[in-house]
RNA sequence: GCCGUGGUGGCGGAAUGGUAGACGCGUCGGACUCAAAAUCCGAUGAAGGCAACUUCGUGUGGGUUCGAGUCCCACCCUCGGUACCA
């Protein structure tokens, strides 16, 4: 096996002594950004890092070769929960947890020889970072895109503190629910929902991929209706949306959610209800409010309830129609609520569309006509209005939580914006476990905001600080950013496809219209790749899962699951380790060719070991090159320019790096047969295409024959006179199946062609051809 | 529940509607070696057959088409997100 170690601590010692990396802010070049979502600092780099930033890394290399300045720089995402849990269980400063944590992950990132700015870097949770979070904060106050409310939040009694969806679930399976309550507080908010269109509409000018498209599309949930209102005797009358209007008749019951207006007349059993929180929230849990509406169509009273199933957005009240709605059905199946077919149905429920009954004079219309009809008869009342309405709710940034970018917000004389910035996190505070932290800092004043923000404000602009990430007197310099206005691939887990990348193109576009960025959307392009799984081990007898070295011979007492590797699961695989055993090019190999980016990669050693005897391979082929005349081979150069038509046309497409690198190997085995024809030329350019996705050994080599860095070479072009091929052999089939291949000269005639075709397979045709299909070059087809 | 993803040999995967299984892993056989490792060469979807070859085969059931892994409809399973994990 080659020396891979020297090979490539040396390399990385001579990119870092000339940093080549470094990129010039201010490059009249053509320029390309890309860009891999910022880590959270946890401790220890893990396989889905790698698999991300070496998807970057591929293609900054690729860009670089042809010519472009290429921004790629890394930094850290290092506010967060984590470490303010680290602080309570083990009584260290969440400070000094996390800049351990980025000092070790840094130190495993280098070694791993990405090409990346440091002198870039950022920290989240540096002051010089958070600064301008509050400097954000404060011009969307200004802008009226912050704003103070009451919300409900899930609330620790025992903790008091608010806790994550998913800590809830967590503590009911533990069984202390008990004392998880739903509690109003009055939080900050960000208007979101004011960009709700643009949001939208915006998703049509950027080259992502559908279903993340469909996502953020259906988060928003643009929906066009109709706003009811029906009275409420004794009280103020309460709106309700509805896209389906049309099956008003069918109204039995009216659902609000449990923060509705109406809420604060009932009595206390419901406030109990709302107060509740519960680990399903899906089994159409509901109760009845005492109350009636009155449905402004026929007179009817129909029963208000409390539904969970309600969600807080839009007049956070919908009618409940239970012969047109499956949501209904249930829910009314459950309280036993009537129900009344006005849709003319075989079966209930029945949620299409179709002709009126048992509604006075819109009887026998059809739905879109009726909902015309309606709407027009209730307009006149002003009973009803046209009504857009969103799914999206607007964005709530407080958290009750130490290790966050302070609210920069006084109270001493009403509310007021903390101006001198940054307002920074005190130290001295204790880490209880009960409440928030900086509640009990004696420095930090009684007045400020205790709360701190959302950690998704930190990621929704970082990639413009590192345009210029020293800058103590701006956000950032405008005239950079004129020369780096998007983000040409952005790469990240497809996890963060609705939450993270929506507030990131809201955040953007609050930006362009402050004046300081110069398109809308950040991300041109985006690559949702897929997570790294390996095999755990769970034991059914002692209900531990094994680290696959402890195992047994013998698995039956075995779970053996194929899942994302976690700390929890014990099946991580540490990339230092397969970096030391393998080297690093062979782990970006092996990463890059077992699966396509977007899917899921399954781990596999064997796999890993591959990818080094492939490496082997090309060292060796390079070490046996000796420069010399020889003849040329045709079939060794136009495999050489499949190749690179191929693996440039992945660099430029899709990035299916695993096609592009099974190429290389194909590439590599025909020049090992041919290598006696084998001239520099060719060599080079297979080094070339090999360079951006094992660096140190393409490096490592081209030093060998005389050069310095392949991102200061240019990639290698196709020429088509190579491709051409004289003869080619067309399939021949028979009713579709299979039956025979033949050769054929590329200037023949069709005639000709289907008479050789039909000598080939006549023992398959018996003489009567009813349909003869011949596409040109690919195949022919006879149906008999 | 809702929104989205994926399902192809023993395994990871490849395939503009046109020869299913490229490339790699594994396995088997051979070469080299005293031997092993490494390396190199060859075979490898399943069933049947001495063989030529035949039949079957891309989660399940239907459909469109000369032709479907690919398009359409229904279903099953899997994974991600679900607004305070990041």
């Amino acid at each position: 096996m080659y020396k891979f170690k020297e090979i490539e601590s040396s390399q990385q010692k001579k990119w870092e002594e000339k940093k080549i990396f470094n990129t010039d802010s201010y490059s009249n070049k053509k320029r390309y950004y890309v860009l891999e979502m910022l880590p959270y600092p946890s401790g220890a780099l893990h396989m889905g890092h790698v698999r991300n930033y070496s998807i970057g890394d591929v293609v900054a290399r690729y860009k670089r070769m042809q010519g472009f300045e290429v921004m790629h720089p890394i930094g850290w995402d290092s506010f967060g929960l984590p470490a303010e849990n680290a602080a309570i269980k083990r009584g260290i400063n969440p400070k000094d947890w996390t800049d351990e944590n980025i000092s070790q992950m840094k130190l495993q990132l280098k070694k791993l020889g990405f090409s990346y700015d440091w002198s870039r870097e950022i920290k989240t949770s540096s002051p010089s970072y958070y600064k301008w979070n509050q400097w954000l904060f404060c011009k969307m106050i200004e802008k009226g895109l912050a704003y103070r409310e009451k919300a409900f939040v899930n609330w620790s009694e025992s903790m008091q503190t608010v806790l994550a969806n998913e800590q809830v679930e967590a503590a009911f399976c533990s069984g202390k629910g008990d004392d998880i309550v739903q509690k109003e507080l009055t939080q900050w908010f960000f208007k979101i929902t004011d960009y709700a269109e643009e949001l939208l509409s915006g998703l049509d000018e950027i080259d992502w991929p559908e279903n993340v498209k469909i996502m953020q599309k259906n988060w928003i949930g643009r929906s066009e209706g109709v706003e009811l209102e029906l009275d409420i005797p004794g009280f103020d009358s309460i709106k309700a949306f509805t896209t389906r209007l049309d099956t008003a008749y069918g109204i039995t019951f009216v659902s609000i959610s449990k923060s509705h207006w109406f809420i604060q007349h009932l009595g206390d059993e419901v406030k109990n209800f709302v107060k509740q929180t519960v680990e399903d929230k899906d089994g159409g849990r509901g109760i009845f409010t005492g109350h009636y509406a009155v449905n402004p169509f026929n007179g009817e009273r129909v029963p208000i309830y409390v539904a969970d199933y309600v969600l807080d957005y839009g007049t956070k009240a919908v009618i409940g129609v239970p012969a047109h709605d499956i949501r209904d059905w249930e829910f009314a199946q459950k309280h036993g609520i009537k129900v009344r077919e006005v849709i003319v149905s075989e079966e209930l429920p029945n949620a299409e569309k179709g002709i009126l009954t048992n509604s006075d004079e819109f009887d026998g219309m059809t739905s879109d006509k009726a909902i015309e009809a309606m709407l027009s008869k209730m307009s006149h009342l002003g009973l009803a209005s046209k009504k857009v309405n969103y799914r999206l709710k607007d964005w709530l940034i407080s958290r009750q939580r130490y290790w966050g970018t302070p609210i920069p917000i006084k109270y001493e004389n009403g509310i007021e914006l903390d101006r001198e910035l940054p307002v920074e996190l005190p130290e001295d505070v204790e880490f209880s476990g009960s409440g928030n932290p900086i509640k009990t800092s004696k420095s930090f004043g009684d007045s400020r905001e205790t709360d701190t923000m959302d950690t998704f404000v930190d990621s929704s602009w970082y990639y413009l600080r590192y345009l210029d990430s020293n800058n103590e007197r701006e956000i950032f310099d405008g005239e950079i950013e004129k020369h780096w206005p998007q983000i040409d691939l952005y790469i990240g887990g497809v996890e963060h496809a609705v939450m993270h990348l929506l507030y990131a193109r809201f955040i953007h576009r609050v930006m362009s219209d402050l004046g300081l960025t110069t398109k809308k959307e950040p991300f041109k392009r985006l690559l949702t790749q897929g997570m790294v799984l390996s095999n755990s081990y769970y034991n059914k007898r002692d209900n531990k899962y094994y680290f696959p070295k402890d195992l047994p011979e013998n698995l039956d007492d075995f779970d053996v699951k194929m899942e994302k590797m976690s700390k929890s699961k014990n099946n991580g695989v540490a990339p230092e380790e397969m970096a030391d055993k393998y080297g690093v090019d062979a782990v970006r190999i092996f990463i890059l060719f077992a699966a396509p980016p977007e899917r899921d990669l399954e781990w596999n050693e064997k796999g890993i070991a591959g990818a080094a005897r492939f490496l082997n391979r090309v060292h060796q082929l390079v070490e046996e090159f000796e420069v010399k005349e020889v003849e040329e081979d045709s079939e060794l150069l136009r495999k050489l320019h499949y190749t690179i038509d191929k693996v440039t046309n992945v660099m430029e497409t899709n990035l299916h790096f695993n096609v592009a690198i099974a190429a290389l190997m194909e590439l590599l085995n025909t020049m090992y047969e041919k290598r006696d024809f084998l001239n520099l030329d060719a060599l080079m350019d297979f080094l070339k295409l090999l360079s951006p996705f094992a660096p140190h050994i393409s490096d490592h080599l081209l030093q060998k024959l005389g050069g310095q860095f392949f991102i200061k070479e240019s990639w290698p072009e196709v020429d088509n006179r190579y491709l051409k091929r004289e003869v080619l052999s067309v399939p021949i089939q028979v009713n579709g199946k299979h039956r025979g291949v033949i050769e054929v000269n590329d200037n023949m005639e069709k005639e000709q062609v289907l008479t050789l075709a039909k000598e080939a397979v006549s023992k398959y045709i018996n003489g009567n051809i009813k349909k003869e299909i011949y596409v040109t070059g690919k195949i022919i087809n006879f149906v008999v």
